[in-house]
DNA sequence: GCCGTTTTCGGCCCGACTGTTTTCAGTCG
């Protein structure tokens, strides 16, 4: 297991870049460490591969100093720049740039004339009048602050379920190697494909006692030593500053175990409740029926057992599914056409022939590209002039016999009165239009709802990107009524986007049947700006799984020719 | 710090909103 992966490393170069901000250092040096730490998120496969083959070397925004810091990282997880910028600037102020309306700007000010470097300290500050005294702060800023500082708080509780992902997926792999563990299963959220995670939990199956396997622990790559244990779990505290739980099972009641690591409590309680139902008694770490012992060496023999059918974790959740028929969920390899990715043309950093082979070799028979329109300004949006460029780039890639048919689409801001960002003329020119809001978030709830709905009337709208704008862990979702988008998308037969981008997956999965039940046709976008974000598919089947969707309620399951013909369907 | 040459250093993304002011600095996407 190497010491630090991509995302490690992409989040150290971060760091840096906040650390060298803070202290006032040149702005182009600080963009370059940010751009650098964006670069280095998007290569994909592993990323000592890129070092030692030299492409790292050769990918744009990577230069000596910052190849340098990198390979240190990831020889040694640990950069000495970054080490020296932590003795000399408090990391304290790192944390408060994450709160929405602070920048470098007023978190020096903070420092300075306050003397305030941590956020506890910030936080009394904001209640005692001292924060909003200071000048060009107010006492609607001292609110905002600590509004962002309880988001924070209740938020460094969680990671992303990409991160948690490779975190439990690493772990997994090591603990695979200890003597005597003859299986290895991740539980918890993660395996319930849960957006974002608390806890990662991990089963393991071992053919010695538990305190065999647990003084191997320690020792484990990553791993900080213990927090605690019992007879058969013990809290494993890791170096990226959380804890995972292992627990030990014989072979015989795998089953059960693995059922109740994998939660929910609500699904639970209702598997509890269905087992007395039928005579049985499912407590801690068993199956009984009276005193006769049950052996649930699979989850399959526990739900069968009960007469139920083997329910997908994802569906584990609020406890009705338990006794309803199982859907066939969505899988990856139903989708045909890969949606939602941006090139070189915007803010992407591969381009069009680049997506296309990566694409293919997804299995995926169309890529619709699909760049920022031009008032994203700050993303590079695409003026006229650019489209036609792009549209001709298209064209000879088409031409090319790539082995995918690849679309013309664009991302179109969603403008502040509902329109589109460009005249119908152009519009019409594209393949499909996915239309997103990217601008004015403060909008009431009935103004935003009244904005997207509108937006979707145009007869060259398609999908309706990231609808609700949250970032999870970092941003709220913008006010808006999704009952009446949902009721317009329906009628207007235009589809809504689960964003599989892990910082967003937008629509939430909770409110996918309610989208269902008002007819609205669901696509998976992936936002991809790299060639890394492609394979970010696999979060927003997770959703739509979780959601309960069949491929029949996904429009990008459809071929090229029956997505377009919906796309069409309402131009003049 | 990186890039792209004009092979040695100048240029690098910006428009609009927010909260503070009463003209604009700072933040955001």
């Amino acid at each position: 297991m190497p010491v630090i992966e991509r995302t490690g490393v992409a989040r150290a170069l971060e760091q840096i870049a906040s650390y060298l901000d803070l202290k006032g250092e040149n702005s182009f040096r600080v963009r370059a460490f940010t751009t650098a730490a964006r670069t280095v998120e998007g290569v994909s496969g592993p990323l000592a591969e890129a070092l030692a083959d030299g492409s790292l070397a050769k990918a744009k925004g990577i230069g000596p100093a910052i190849l340098e810091v990198i390979t240190e990282l990831v020889e040694s997880g640990r950069a000495t720049l970054l080490d020296e910028l932590r003795a000399d600037v408090p990391p304290g102020l790192i944390e408060m740039l994450d709160i929405s309306g602070l920048g470098v700007a007023k978190v020096r000010t903070i420092h300075q004339t306050l003397g305030i470097t941590t956020l506890a300290e910030l936080e009394v500050a904001a209640g005692d009048g001292r924060l909003a005294a200071l000048p060009r702060f107010g006492e609607r800023t001292a609110q905002n602050v600590l509004k962002g500082i309880a988001f924070l708080r209740e938020a460094s509780q969680w990671r992303l379920v990409h991160h948690a992902t490779d975190e439990a997926t690493a772990l997994a792999e090591a603990l695979g190697r200890v003597p005597h563990v003859v299986a290895v299963h991740i539980a918890g959220e993660v395996r319930r494909r849960m957006e974002t995670v608390r806890e990662v939990i991990i089963v393991l199956v071992a053919d010695v006692p538990p305190e065999e396997i647990f003084r191997h622990l320690a020792s484990l790559p990553g791993a900080r030593g213990i927090a605690g244990q019992d007879e058969r779990r013990a809290t494993l505290r890791l170096a990226a500053g959380t804890a995972a739980q292992i627990i030990v099972t014989p072979p015989q009641n795998l089953g059960t175990v693995l059922a109740q690591a994998t939660g929910s409590d609500a699904h639970l309680n209702a598997l509890a409740a269905h087992a007395t139902s039928r005579g049985f008694t499912l407590a801690g770490t068993a199956l009984w029926e009276g005193s006769r012992f049950v052996p649930t060496p699979t989850e399959e023999s526990l739900y069968h057992a009960l007469g139920l059918p083997w329910i997908p974790p994802e569906l584990r959740e609020s406890g009705a599914e338990v006794g309803m028929p199982v859907p066939r969920l969505l899988e990856r390899g139903d989708l045909r056409g890969f949606l939602h990715c941006h090139t070189t043309y915007s803010d992407g950093n591969n381009s069009v022939a680049e997506l296309a082979a990566v694409c293919r070799a997804d299995g995926y028979s169309y890529l619709g590209i699909t760049d920022h329109s031009r008032a994203a300004a700050y993303a590079g949006g695409m003026q006229p002039d650019d489209i036609r460029r792009q549209w001709d780039e298209i064209d000879a890639v088409n031409a090319s016999n790539p082995g995918i048919r690849v679309l013309k689409g664009i991302e179109s801001d969603i403008l502040v009165d509902g329109s589109l960002d460009y005249p119908d003329d152009i519009l019409a020119g594209f393949d499909f239009i996915i239309g997103s809001v990217h601008s004015r978030f403060t909008l009431s709830r009935d103004e935003m709802t009244d904005r997207v709905c509108r937006a979707m009337t145009s007869p060259y709208f398609t999908i309706l990107g990231h609808p609700t704008g949250r970032l999870l862990l970092s941003r709220e979702a913008y006010p808006i009524d999704l009952d009446r988008v949902f009721e317009v998308a329906a009628r207007e037969k235009v589809a809504i986007e689960i964003n599989a981008d892990p910082h967003r997956l937008d629509l939430d999965w909770r409110v996918l049947a309610a989208a269902r039940a008002a007819g609205v046709m669901i696509s998976l976008g992936c936002d991809a700006h790299n060639l890394a974000g492609v394979s970010n598919m696999t979060w927003g089947v997770g959703v739509a799984r979780k959601g309960g969707l069949t491929r029949d309620a996904v429009l990008n399951c459809r071929d090229a020719e029956g997505f377009l013909r919906f796309a069409r369907a309402r131009r003049p």
